[in-house]
DNA sequence: CCATCATATTCCCATATGGGCATGCGTCAA
DNA sequence: TTGACGCATGCCCATATGGGAATATGATGG
């Protein structure tokens, strides 16, 4: 059912509702990373990460569902390919964040004593 | 119980595992977002994205779990502000696919093409 | 059609939500 | 001291995992 359409409990959100819970599962970012390096067969996804084959194929199909991976039949095979451009709205939203990491603490909040004594603890 | 000692039967990872668990939560990255307006308190953050009180403390919660908000008391009030810090790996992870979203799918465009093209000489 | 290899699915579990509601708690003012 | 105010928690729910094991599906070669 559509989250939109929901009204009763709320639980988690489904890893497949969006890239930033798909990516949220460090295997499936170790999936993608390999990926990089060209389309892969699962099993042989599975081996180079050491996972069961069943678990690979589950973390695929959830990065399927949200775009970051492509299928495509080779014979008895089935490769997975990278299809990075869902990662480009993450990449994104953090950038607007940059000045903040770069900025030092102490003018960011330059009144808060707190924040400055907190940062000479370090 | 420390995942890394976890030995069970496992499930989804905690929000507070880590950053990219932490904002996969649509709402908490909401709040990240308004608190790059400055500090402020529980009640008010809660009020201008339209959520309960205790919802708005519990994603602060996990927000401050993971180190991206700090909060300090002012009078009755609590203050909460944003460390960007955290989200810095999230934005170098992604950034290591740029030239993917870029690059190399044109090659499976390609790719689709020669697919188009070989029928089409059938 | 059958045996086999490559994947995808289905079951079953225990856990971790995200929400609402009620309530505990610490702080401040009268 | 006693409220009142601002927040944090505790409880209860229904849902969505992530895993393992077993099994269903698919595609290929004989």
């Amino acid at each position: 059912m559509p989250i939109w359409e929901y009204d009763g409990v709320m639980a988690r959100a489904a890893t497949t509702s969006d890239v930033f819970n798909a990516i949220a599962e460090p295997q499936r970012r170790e999936i993608l990373v390999l990926l990089r390096g060209g389309e892969r067969p699962v099993t042989e996804l599975a081996g180079e990460l050491g996972m069961s084959q069943p678990r690979a194929s589950k973390h695929l199909r959830v990065l399927r569902e949200v775009g970051l991976v492509r299928d495509r039949k080779a014979g008895k095979q089935r490769l997975y390919g990278l299809d990075a451009r869902g990662l480009r709205p993450v990449h994104e939203w953090t950038g607007g964040f940059e000045r903040f990491w770069n900025e030092s603490f102490d003018r960011l909040d330059a009144y808060v004593q707190d924040l400055k004594q907190a940062r000479q603890e370090d």
